[in-house]
DNA sequence: TCAGCAAGCCGCCAAT
DNA sequence: ATATTGGCGGCTTGCT
C-alpha cells in the first residue's frame, strides 16, 4: 500500500515519443520519473525515451525532438508511460508493441487520452479506467468492454494505471512513485515541484473527484450552504430536508453526484477549509479545528492525516519551505 | 488506546 | 413495463 518498501533494482521506464504527443503531459512524467527528487537516497526509476520511430518526434510549435530509441526499446521496460494521443487512429505497430510488453508483465500507464492508444492495444478490456472527459466516450467506442470511470483523477488497477486530464497525471505520477518508492519518495517529488504533498498515499484505488457543483440544483443549494456554514454541526438528516428528500433519496443521489457519501464529502470539505487557512498561516490547530467544523483537533488531526497524507503541523512545515 | 452508543451507510423491497 | 422513491433494518464507522 502507501508505505512501499523500495525495490531493490531501479524501474525500467519508456516513456513514449510520438509525433503530436503533449508536450505538457511528456515533460511532467520526464520531470518527476527522470530523476530522482534531491536528498532521496535508494533506486529510482531509469527513464527512457522511446520515440514512435527514431526519426525523432515533431514538437507542436517547435522543432523536433530528437529519440535514440525506436519501439523495440519497449521489450526491457517494467513500466511503460504513454502521455495524451493526439491521433487517432493509433498505428498497428504502435498498438502492438503496447500490446507486447503488457503481455511480457510489463505495467502500462497513461496520462490523458494516452488511455485511448492503451485501448487500442487491448490493454484495458473490462478494466476500469478514465481519460481527459472529453475523450470519454470515444474511449468507451473504442472498447465497449471498458468501464470508463470519467469522475475521476486517476484509477490505479494494479498493473494498468490510467489518469484524467494533463493535472491530474501529475497527481497520478505522484501517486505511483508512493506505490513504488514509498511516501517519503512522494512528498519528495511533490515538494521539488513545489505543489502541496496531498492526494496521493490513500489506499482506495480511485478517490479524487474534481466535484463539480451537481446538476441537481437541489444539491448544488445544499452543497453551497455546507460550505457556507462548516463550523455548524451537519447530519444526513438535515440536509436532506434541505435538499426537500429523504434521506435516503438524498444520500442516493448525493452519491450519484459526487462520488462521495455525504458524510465523507463534509469531512473533505472541512479539510480542505483546514488547509487553506493553514496556507494562510497562524492560528492554532485548536482555532483551526473549530473554524473548519471539526469538534476538537484530535478529529481534525485525524481526518487531516488520513486524507492528506501529512499531519496539520507536518504540512504547514512542508508549505513554508 | 478504548468502550459505548449514536450516526451513517447501503442492500433490499414495496409503493408510486 | 420500467424507473424512482423512501422506509426498514442490520452492519459498520467514528465521535466523545
Amino acid at each position: 500500500m502507501a508505505s512501499a518498501r523500495a525495490p531493490a533494482r531501479p524501474l525500467a521506464v519508456a516513456l513514449l515519443a510520438y509525433d503530436g504527443l503533449c508536450w505538457f503531459e511528456f515533460a511532467c512524467a520526464r520531470e518527476i520519473l527522470g530523476a530522482a527528487p534531491r536528498g532521496l537516497a535508494g533506486p529510482w526509476y531509469e527513464l527512457r525515451i522511446v520515440g514512435e520511430s527514431r526519426r525523432g518526434v515533431r514538437i507542436p510549435g517547435s522543432g523536433r525532438l530528437p529519440v535514440k530509441r525506436g519501439l523495440e526499446a519497449l521489450a526491457g521496460a517494467d513500466i511503460v508511460v504513454v502521455p495524451g494521443w493526439r491521433a487517432l487512429p493509433v498505428p498497428a505497430r504502435v498498438a502492438r508493441a503496447l500490446r507486447a510488453a503488457h503481455e511480457r508483465g510489463a505495467r502500462m500507464v497513461s496520462i490523458c487520452t494516452g488511455a485511448l492508444a492503451l485501448a487500442a492495444a487491448g490493454v484495458l478490456a473490462a478494466r476500469r479506467a478514465t481519460t481527459h472527459w472529453r475523450d470519454a466516450h470515444t474511449l468507451a467506442a473504442l472498447d465497449p468492454t471498458i468501464e470508463v470511470d470519467e469522475g475521476v483523477l486517476y484509477v490505479d488497477d494494479g498493473d494498468v494505471i490510467t489518469s484524467a486530464g494533463s493535472s491530474a497525471g501529475i497527481d497520478m505520477l505522484i501517486h505511483m512513485v508512493a506505490r513504488d518508492f514509498g511516501r517519503r519518495a512522494a512528498n519528495a517529488v511533490a515538494r521539488e515541484l513545489v505543489i502541496p504533498a496531498h492526494r496521493e498515499g490513500d489506499q482506495r484505488q480511485f478517490i479524487e473527484r474534481p466535484v463539480q457543483a451537481p446538476a441537481d440544483d437541489r444539491l448544488a443549494r445544499v452543497m453551497r450552504h455546507v460550505r457556507g456554514n462548516l463550523p455548524q454541526r451537519h447530519t444526513v438528516a438535515q440536509l436532506a430536508a434541505r435538499a426537500a428528500m429523504s434521506p435516503r433519496s438524498f444520500y442516493r443521489h448525493f452519491r450519484q453526484a459526487t462520488g462521495l457519501t455525504p458524510i465523507d464529502w463534509v469531512v473533505r470539505e472541512r479539510v480542505l477549509a483546514a488547509r487553506q487557512l493553514l496556507d494562510g498561516g497562524q492560528k492554532s490547530v485548536k482555532a483551526l479545528a473549530q473554524a473548519a467544523g471539526f469538534g476538537s483537533p484530535e478529529v481534525l488531526r485525524h481526518h487531516f492525516r488520513r486524507i492528506v497524507g501529512v499531519s496539520p503541523t507536518g504540512y504547514r512545515r512542508a508549505a513554508i519551505r
